[in-house]
DNA sequence: ACACTTCCCTAGTAAATCGATAGGAAATCT
DNA sequence: AGATTTCCTATCGATTTACTAGGGAAGTGT
């Protein structure tokens, strides 16, 4: 299409469903406490997510060793460590794959050039900002609907909250 | 053929080939002078980018309002406004749509429930931060090679330059 | 032992998106 | 008129996304 009017997404920040239900069902395992486990069933119910997909979801999120599992009767899912131990970030890169990358190809092995070579560290920048954030925040902060300051400052500007 | 740069995959931060070739077009004409005209042609040839897909891009920019055009034999384009005046944030939102979406859904649009609830001040958060780096960086500053210092200091740590 | 529950694995699929290409019509210059 | 360059529409193949289907493996309670 020449002229994007109605499609949307996808400029700079994208989470996809994936990282999204993952988070969400990490922050059901997060609110149930580290010992009580809930099976994908409940997760998907309570969280409004299609369970089969989720029980994709989370089968990465157990080999990425965020979530531990049990069969049977009284089987499910519970976190593998504290809530207050596991950043957003883990559970994203763990549900989507890598944080960041270029096409492919890392941003340090960009090559960028003329009045682009300054772009370079430009995207760095953006990513490490983004990286900060999500590294800093955990299941713990979210779940407890207790944000970090320096979080809840940005969030708090009204500004923020505005379309384009 | 050049090269090929960005996009961020999958997580957090992804930009696409479509925005990647927008701001290194918009940088070309930068770099040019605000009333000198490029033709497409020499831009793609210059970021070795595939002219007619350049073409597409180009008419985005247009349209947005970037970028004013000229057919015939000394036609071209160029900047709308001066390179100072044109942040990088525009420029990647005219091509490619909004900065930032969840699900394919802008972040004021959603709706969570549960321990999820906080989620959606930090997807605030996330794009604020983002906006603000790349709202403040405008086409002069990257052609010039000279990015503003709060940019440069982020891009500055070592660990901003590492894989995962 | 047996039934039942719940996770686990593999495949498949419809739709969207991405990057790219082609051909020609419209405008502008010499 | 003739050359040039933007502009418009249409299409393409490949990949990704978001999901669905079905059944096997492992654990639990009776």
């Amino acid at each position: 299409m020449g002229t994007r009017a109605a499609v949307m997404d996808n400029l700079s920040m994208r989470i996809s469903a994936r990282a999204d239900y993952a988070v969400r069902a990490a922050l059901e395992l997060a609110a149930a406490g580290e010992d009580t486990s809930l099976k994908a069933e409940a997760i998907a119910e309570a969280q409004g997510i299609p369970h089969k997909f989720l029980e994709g979801i989370l089968g990465d999120l157990r080999r990425g060793g965020l979530v531990v599992s049990q069969r049977g009767g009284k089987g499910g899912y519970r976190l593998a460590r504290p809530a207050d131990s596991i950043p957003i970030a883990d559970v994203i890169r763990v549900a989507d794959g890598p944080l960041v990358s270029v096409r492919g190809v890392r941003p340090p092995d960009l090559s960028y050039i003329g009045p682009a070579e300054s772009l370079l560290p430009l995207w760095i920048a953006v990513r490490a900002n983004v990286r900060k954030i999500l590294g800093e925040v955990t299941l713990a902060h979210v779940a407890a609907a207790k944000l970090p300051e320096d979080v809840l400052s940005l969030a708090d500007d009204p500004e923020a909250w505005t379309n384009p």
